[in-house]
DNA sequence: TGGCCTATAATTAGGAC
DNA sequence: AGTCCTAATTATAGGCC
């Protein structure tokens, strides 16, 4: 994707690049959240446990706030 | 966005078309989260509860499968 | 490592049927 | 309401610093 080819479904097996997609689309995927709560009135939250071999980054996220409580109550 | 505008972030008023947005959309973030998950060997989940004025499609998601134990558990 | 840049791929709103 | 189409926006891999 990006500037070279299509996005092939496997498993990114260098630890670097893995780390750098991870973010990368994780940050996509919160705007996408938001995006879906926002204009269609819809609870929504998502949850990411952690990314292989990168311990550094354990991630939460529900979107938007105020369905926090619904959610995760 | 698509054949007019960019996106606003506020809620679409009319039932119909924040109906068809809820579910393009679902479907997009459905395989951006498995993709985050595959991709990255991530443990990923989300969970949409409703669509405002849409009871017809409440819906519940998680990917791949085999994190399903771990989040919701 | 982390932020910008940008060429591409991917998503998607609206339309047609 | 569902499916296909496609223009136009958005997301992002790889580069660069």
């Amino acid at each position: 994707m990006g500037r070279r080819g299509r996005v092939v479904l496997r498993r990114i097996e260098d630890r670097v690049r893995r780390g750098i997609c991870f973010r990368k689309r994780l940050a996509g995927l919160e705007k996408k959240v938001e995006e879906l709560a926002v204009l269609c009135d819809a609870h929504v939250g998502f949850v990411v446990l952690s990314c292989s071999g990168d311990d550094a980054n354990p991630h939460h996220f529900a979107a938007p706030a105020t369905h926090l409580e619904l959610l995760f109550h």
